[in-house]
DNA sequence: ATAGATTGCGCAATCGATTGCGCAACTTTT
DNA sequence: AAAAGTTGCGCAATCGATTGCGCAATCTAT
């Protein structure tokens, strides 16, 4: 009895009937008599049946599973997307499997790869930071598996993309400061190989040269390490005296941001002004609170997951490209000037 | 061809062979000439073959997956716990299965039930805050797959937990206070129907009390819900404006504590200490840097990781009880006082 | 009373991969 | 040249659950 699981055969043999019997009456099947299910229902409480959903779905084709591979884990943006992903996927009795890449290419080819051979129903993919090309998604696409790309992704005409409208946060971050006085203002952006960055600042700088506002590019920060950002924030100080904003374009660089101009005194929003795209967990906890393009982890997961789950049951492959709108928060980290503003940043 | 996945069938099919030799040609096996296995691989790399791992784990009784049920996705220590985890199960081919309970015992049941459906490997389980007893784990016991319980745990003498040794902390934070001339403190702690957190205000005391240090009741805030947290905090000062130091049991509790701080215009260490117990990275980016006893989710997901793999592989039930030490980092939020230090906190 | 319909259940194939056993065809030994 | 050993592969069962089809027993209709 002990060291094996109870089967569909341990039940038919004490109820004295076949397997299939069992199994219909378990599923509530019409062939059988009402008197037999209550039987079989007892015994299967009885000896603690538990089903084996592999040998289930071994002949269902499908697995009820959806698999997520993001690069990395920060505390930043994944917790609230994996938490709104999380939400649908349950909702709809799927579970969700979580693999990181690590920024590795060769990595998330390895994970593609699995979600194959687990026969994932369905992908949903934050590409890695290596990741310039899509072809090791087409083994998915020869097993007819779905695949949502989000966050960050890589321009692509063959799959489903879900982000935000990063140019155009990129060009309501730089109005919004704009509009407040701030012609004076620097950005501070990530990696440039990921797209996100390119097309923040890509619309950072429209927004300037469609008003007619000079942007140096000192003005622009490209912060591929953490570590560099010191560095860069300084001399962008030195060499824009008159700076009266800074934007940063994720959770990330607005932390370290908003802590270094804390060590090096400059208060906010007196001194300098700031903006960010987030989340809304951090500008929520740091002082004064910052004002913010909200891009909520929790939607992106939640709309990403429900357009993954449409595909896979209605089998459909149209190729979408959704843009999730940002929301202005205003919490007080910026201040309105009087352009030209010639007041000078604390040093 | 289209629209179904190529099996070994397939392949044997093609290259006129049975299934088993082709079997064993894929799995490089010594009955097998080097010819066969090379013409087999050939074909099956031209077709395209992609092993089923839900046939092939049916026979084999195990499924290679490590299933984490956690009670949320917060941005404080999950990401760094599952990044640890993550990174363990991976590296012995398991694969990481996540789901939440949000802290609700019943999903938490359900969760449990569906890891044996899944015939998940192993279990880690951070217990829901309406956990209370975890009968809901035998029939884990009873299909043989072994839990460890982590971070927020409960009494149990049947698991196998990993925790820090919460009391200690506790008492080493306010041994640091107190060493620092910090005699009159207050604590924040969570929710005291979590087991983390009775153990953790335990040892606070307890350091105070051996040392014959007063600790006032009103020196102690539980706070369950954050939002509570300004007003408890309003509260103590008022009870005591010769406080000098607080403690915070957690990130979430250090990053709104410092935040309300700065927001009343008490600075830190000047007015006030800062000492949390952390999982390091908030204490990095406020200002100025939050003196922590780290309790690093990296090596807690890792160590935990191991020992689950552990259970798994060596088919051990030997229940633990681990403790993990915290190192202490010392980031300038602590100053040093002559007790009995009378200077006020500014109000 | 006999043909036809209905009820309740079992047989056996199926999903895809693995593996113990057996068996021809060769090779080596004596 | 006969006995013994080796090589390379196939047969068929197996993992656990599901399901199309068939079939006996019972019921209904004429």
């Amino acid at each position: 009895m002990a060291g094996h699981r109870v089967t569909l055969k341990d039940i038919a043999k004490t109820v004295g009937l076949s397997m299939a019997t069992v199994s219909r009456a378990l599923a509530d099947h019409p062939d059988i008599s009402g008197e037999t299910k209550e039987r079989v229902r007892e015994v299967a409480q009885a000896l603690g049946y538990i089903p084996n959903y592999r040998a289930r779905y071994l002949r269902a084709k499908h697995s009820r599973l959806v698999a997520l591979i993001v690069p990395e884990m920060n505390m930043f943006f994944m917790p609230s997307m994996i938490t709104g992903i999380n939400r649908v996927v349950q909702q709809n009795d799927y579970s969700l499997i979580v693999f990181q890449s690590d920024n590795s290419i060769v990595q998330e080819r390895r994970l593609v790869a699995y979600c194959t051979h687990l026969s994932a129903d369905g992908v949903l993919l934050v590409l890695s930071s290596e990741t310039t090309d899509l072809q090791h998604l087409d083994v998915l696409h020869e097993s007819h598996i779905p695949v949502v790309l989000l966050d960050k992704t890589i321009e692509t005409v063959k799959h489903t993309t879900i982000t935000i409208d990063d140019q155009e946060a990129g060009r309501e971050a730089a109005d919004y400061l704009i509009d407040h006085g701030h012609t004076r203002c620097i950005g501070v952006f990530g990696d440039q190989r990921q797209r996100i960055s390119a097309l923040r600042l890509k619309g950072f700088r429209r927004a300037h040269s469609d008003r007619l506002i000079p942007l140096a590019e000192t003005q622009i920060l490209r912060v591929t390490i953490i570590d560099e950002l010191e560095e860069q924030l300084e001399r962008a100080f030195a060499a824009h005296p008159d700076l009266t904003a800074i934007f940063t374009m994720t959770d990330e660089l607005l932390v370290h941001t908003h802590h270094l101009l804390s060590r090096r005194g400059t208060r906010i929003p007196d001194d300098v002004s700031l903006l960010a795209i987030s989340d809304g967990q951090a500008p929520a906890f740091l002082h004064p609170n910052v004002t913010h393009l909200r891009h909520a982890g929790i939607e992106v997961g939640e709309r990403t997951a429900h357009i993954l789950i449409g595909m896979i049951e209605h089998n459909s492959d149209a190729m979408m490209d959704v843009r999730i709108r940002t929301t202005l928060v205003e919490l007080g980290s910026v201040a309105t000037r009087t352009p030209p503003a010639k007041r000078r940043a604390k040093r």
